[in-house]
DNA sequence: GTCTATAGCTGGATAGAC
DNA sequence: GTCTATCCAGCTATAGAC
């Protein structure tokens, strides 16, 4: 057995994360991170303020793995969606978090800066400033949609009543596949419609 | 003064969804509900088994306000629209519900309803069971994350520090407008993209 | 069908010893 | 920086009187 590591920032944002992951949001208690941890519930205050600031905290972590740098590198088509599918990653990785998510967002840094990067990256390619905001928020909302998707997890057996959804759901891939594939959809035929406003660059 | 009319499940749940709306899902609790109503809680037990059952009649009524029998009436693409437009504005108008309408869907008949009717509607026109899948889901995510996106809510006043989030957060109009435009592109865009591959019925 | 009373938990957070 | 002890508030749900 190792000894205990020490107490820190990131060991605990990681381990209400897993928490989060395996129970949801609602059971997420500072005695139950603190558990988890081999310590006692008060020993986390001396690295945390709050409970709040311990989910923004996690939330984060968890927008850190967006990677918005492709609109450095690629065409706007390309890096919208290099953009949204690494968000999507990110948060299907972690669809509990999502509600706390939505709420924090305004108040995390990493958020803001990808945001920033992905604005000015349209705006290079040629879009004005109204249809840019649009394209981004379009995307994201693809992305939230999809990763919220796999929260429903597919139709209850005795949807048999049902007779389409019953036929469907006879051929139904795995939950995650559909999702992804849907999404796939989304984004690609978005895409392919924005081409007939694209702006000439 | 009015008689305190009499409990009925409806009016606890007309009751419990506007302290939804008011002040979150958090928020929710049987006391509260109750203090609403100007009853004490343990009444409510005489019409619901339990907070669940009660959250899921929230669930419902809302549901109910989705109407997918534009199917009957239009072709796929105005249908879809009519379909998207009137879950969105349902969303929308709770959107701290909807953590809650995501776990409870598939307990939900109305809910169940809707999807087949939309399936069906997208069999008749041709598309493949398969298509007809994807794009329901896909047409569902864009409704949810745009619902969802009104909870965030704008970025904050120091987003000064991100230069062009800042320069386009000047111009910016209302947060619901935006809601409503990158929705609008979204589904329009998308219903474009899908002309192309659309089957020739 | 609503009430009072209450059981039985579980929660976030603080004080102060070590 | 972690601990023990504890406060105090909140919750769902039940029992039984009226």
């Amino acid at each position: 057995m190792a000894a205990a590591p020490p107490l820190t920032r990131a060991r605990i944002a990681a381990t209400a994360l897993a928490l989060v992951d395996r129970d949801g949001l609602g059971a997420v208690t500072m005695r139950r991170i603190a558990d988890e941890l081999g310590v006692q519930a008060p020993s986390l205050y001396n690295h945390m303020r709050s409970k709040e600031e311990l989910l923004d905290a996690v939330a984060e972590s968890v927008m850190e793995q967006v990677d918005a740098s492709a609109f450095r590198r690629l065409g706007w088509r390309e890096a919208l969606q290099e953009w949204a599918w690494s968000y999507y990653e990110a948060l299907v990785a972690h669809p509990n978090l999502i509600p706390h998510l939505t709420v924090a967002f305004g108040r995390l840094d990493v958020a803001l800066a990808r945001a920033d990067q992905v604005y000015a990256g349209l705006l290079r390619a040629g879009w004005t400033p109204s249809r840019a905001t649009r394209i981004a928020a379009a995307v994201r909302y693809a992305v939230y949609g999809a990763a919220l998707g796999s929260f429903a997890g597919g139709f209850p057996a005795e949807a048999a009543r049902f007779p389409h959804l019953h036929e469907i759901d006879r051929l139904r891939e795995a939950p995650e596949r559909v999702d992804r594939a849907a999404l796939k959809l989304l984004l690609d035929r978005f895409l392919a419609g924005l081409d007939e406003i694209a702006p000439t660059a």
